[in-house]
DNA sequence: ACATCATACAACCTTATGGTTGTACCATGC
DNA sequence: GCATGGTACAACCATAAGGTTGTATGATGT
C-alpha cells in the first residue's frame, strides 16, 4: 500500500467552506471531539460530523479514539501540501519576471542578440 | 469605494477544481485570450469561460482587452491572499508547540508550579 | 447487563456547480 | 456598412454539496 497522492480538488474544496475552516482553526489544539465541535456552530451534529468526514478525507485533519470521544486533530503536513502548491504558482510567476527582466536587460540598443 | 475583502469562500473554491487551477497556471504568463485557453481543454468555450469568470470573481486572475481579444491573467496578489490563510494555520499550530514544550520545560518534577 | 454518552451512517430535501447549446454583443478589417 | 473573430450571457440539465431527521453502532460507568 503506498500513500495517497495529493488531492487538490478535495483539499481546497474542503477549505472552501468557512465552518470547515472554522474547524481546522479549532481543531489544531486537537482536545476537542466532534460533538465539542459541533457545539460551535448554528447546525446539527450530524452536519458537523460530515464536515469533519470531508476534512478527513481531504487530509486535513484526522481522529483519534481518546476515552468514548474520538479527538479530531489538524493535519498541518496537509495544510503545507496546500501551500506549496501556491507557492509553485508564485515560483512560475518569478520566473516568467525573471525571464521579462533578462529579456529586457539582453534586447536593450546594441547588445541585441548577444 | 473600498476593495473588497478577501472571500476565502470563493477563493479556495475556485481552486478545487483541476481546469481552472490549469488556468491559473497558464495564466501566469499572461499571454491567452480566453479562447486560446479554451483550445487546452475537452470543453466548451462557454464552459472555459465560466471558469475564467469564476476565478476572476475570486480574484485570482483579471482580464484586460487587447485587440479584440481578452487576456486573461493570473493575479499573483490573489493567491498570497490564500496563502497567507495557510500560513496564519501554520503559526497557530506553532503556537501550540511553543505552548506544549514550555509546559513540559516549566513542570518537570521538582519546578512545579514556579 | 444496561442505560447512556459519543459517534457513524442512511435517506431525504434544496440549492449550487459544471457542463451543454443558442443567442447577443463589441471590435477589427475590408 | 458588414462579415467575422472573440467574448458574454441566458436557459437548461445532471449531479454534487450542505443541510435535515432518524436509526444503528461502540465504549463507559454503575
Amino acid at each position: 500500500m503506498q500513500i495517497a497522492p495529493p488531492d487538490f480538488d478535495r483539499m481546497f474544496g474542503a477549505l472552501a467552506d468557512h465552518t470547515r475552516r472554522d474547524i481546522v482553526r479549532r481543531a489544531i489544539d486537537g482536545r476537542e471531539g466532534v460533538a465539542e465541535l459541533a457545539s460551535h456552530y448554528p447546525m446539527s451534529f450530524a452536519a458537523v460530523q460530515k464536515h469533519v468526514a470531508i476534512l478527513e478525507r481531504a487530509g486535513l485533519v484526522t481522529k483519534r479514539r481518546i476515552g468514548r470521544r474520538k479527538v479530531v486533530r489538524t493535519n498541518v503536513e496537509g495544510l503545507r501540501v496546500a501551500r506549496r502548491l501556491l507557492d509553485q504558482y508564485e515560483e512560475l510567476w518569478r520566473g516568467r519576471i525573471d525571464r521579462m527582466t533578462e529579456l529586457v536587460a539582453t534586447t536593450p540598443s546594441e547588445e541585441t542578440d548577444r
